[in-house]
DNA sequence: GATTTCCGTTAAGCTGGCTGTCAGCTTGGC
DNA sequence: GCCAAGCTGACAGCCAGCTTAACGGAAATC
């Protein structure tokens, strides 16, 4: 397994080398996002540790970045005890775990052990829906074979709907999706996206239904 | 989503179904590890969240057992914070994650998104009522098989027969039921509903108790 | 640092269909 | 056959939702 750390402390960062590759993965170890940056779009990884306090801005950008690009790359992330925040946003941000600092060197094992096998056994299901292909995974949704290409908020939403076929979503359901907690949002958003959704993918994808919510189309929720 | 949760302490438990709940998914929770086993034996969930620590066992042994028989249903197991070798071997035995008591209700919640995110939701219960199928969750309705459409006032007074199966529901208590307290209806809109929801599902569905209210029809709730 | 592009949000006008009402008809009880 | 209760087709008003256009901020490129 091949795995990118980005931690600036150089006594953990050390400590993590060496265990990792006593585990007998390799690794690259840079301690500045700007790096890790150019790390990412040169090589592919098959795991990010991802310290969130860098010396030139914080690991969640860096995070949110890369799976705004698509990037489905396992992270997890490195966080002190009392970062609870930080925890929660990275999860929503799209982390796939994380580690509370000061961790222990075979806890780091137990998890690397996870990840690699979560990711080993699970070759992406295609999802098909109507003429449409999707790999949730991916991050991919491709319309009569040709690859659509989905924003960040667009693909939330539709994902959402993927993720229960048939279920009908209400409008605050998809909001706080889109908000996690915070914010009342006083506006017509959702619906735009879903019109911009419509747009891209079909018009009979996203079904409306009047004063309940939106669900999946016909083929979405065929399984019932 | 379907959760099934495992933990002895009455506290903590109902707060976290409370919160799953509140997220939208349901909840199954047991507090002993022979009522787990039932549960898991008869049911399939989503996500199992394990308390380590039971009267009748360790979870640990639960797990094992589980991910023996080829069960891949997502673990997150709950420990407090001092058991640090227990999440070890919970993570190596097959936990997806772990959460450290006591926990945030909102970790948890974006714990939940995090695995409902990489596992698709399952569907729910599916109720036959004749020629129908009924899914209460999803406002899903089929007749043999076909989808159909209800508006949002159709729907309310489905689900309120659905609910009561066999009951005689008058045309006083579905008229609170659309309206809520206000205003009187000097109108036969019920009746015009109850019309179009024949219509739409069939005409057997709905059995007027002349001078009295309906009920749902055959195959209802006959059996009781 | 300037410029350009992209994306999410807001606002406004429009539309389709939901919903309540009524009138005329049917059904069931006596 | 008569009456009351219930059924249903038609219709119009209104509102939820759709769409388009424009704005502002962020990111990317130079």
């Amino acid at each position: 397994m091949r795995v990118l750390l980005i931690e600036d402390d150089t006594v953990l960062g050390a400590a993590v080398q060496d265990q990792i590759r006593s585990d007998g993965h390799s690794i690259d170890w840079v301690t500045r996002l700007d790096d890790a940056e150019e790390h990412v779009a040169s090589a592919s990884y098959d795991l990010i540790l991802l310290d969130l306090m860098l010396p030139d801005g914080r690991g969640i950008v860096f995070l949110k970045k890369r799976r705004a690009a698509g990037d489905v790359t396992p992270v997890i992330i490195m966080t002190a005890l009392d970062q609870l925040s930080d925890r929660i946003e990275g999860l929503n941000a799209g982390a796939d775990d994380y580690l509370v600092k000061p961790f222990d060197l075979t806890e780091l094992s137990a998890r690397l052990n996870a990840v690699s096998r979560r990711y080993a056994g699970n070759p992406n299901p295609l999802i098909t829906i109507g003429e449409l292909e999707v790999d949730l995974a991916a991050r991919y949704v491709a319309r009569n074979g040709r690859p659509v290409t989905l924003t960040a908020r667009e693909w939330v939403l539709f994902e959402a709907f993927v993720q229960r076929p048939g279920q009908v979503l209400s409008k605050d359901r998809l909001e706080e999706r889109l908000y996690s907690f915070d914010s009342e949002i006083e506006s017509n958003t959702i619906e735009v996206h879903i019109s911009r959704l419509r747009k891209k993918l079909g018009r009979e994808v996203l079904e409306t239904q009047r004063g309940v919510g939106y669900r999946l189309g016909s083929g979405g929720g065929g399984g019932k």
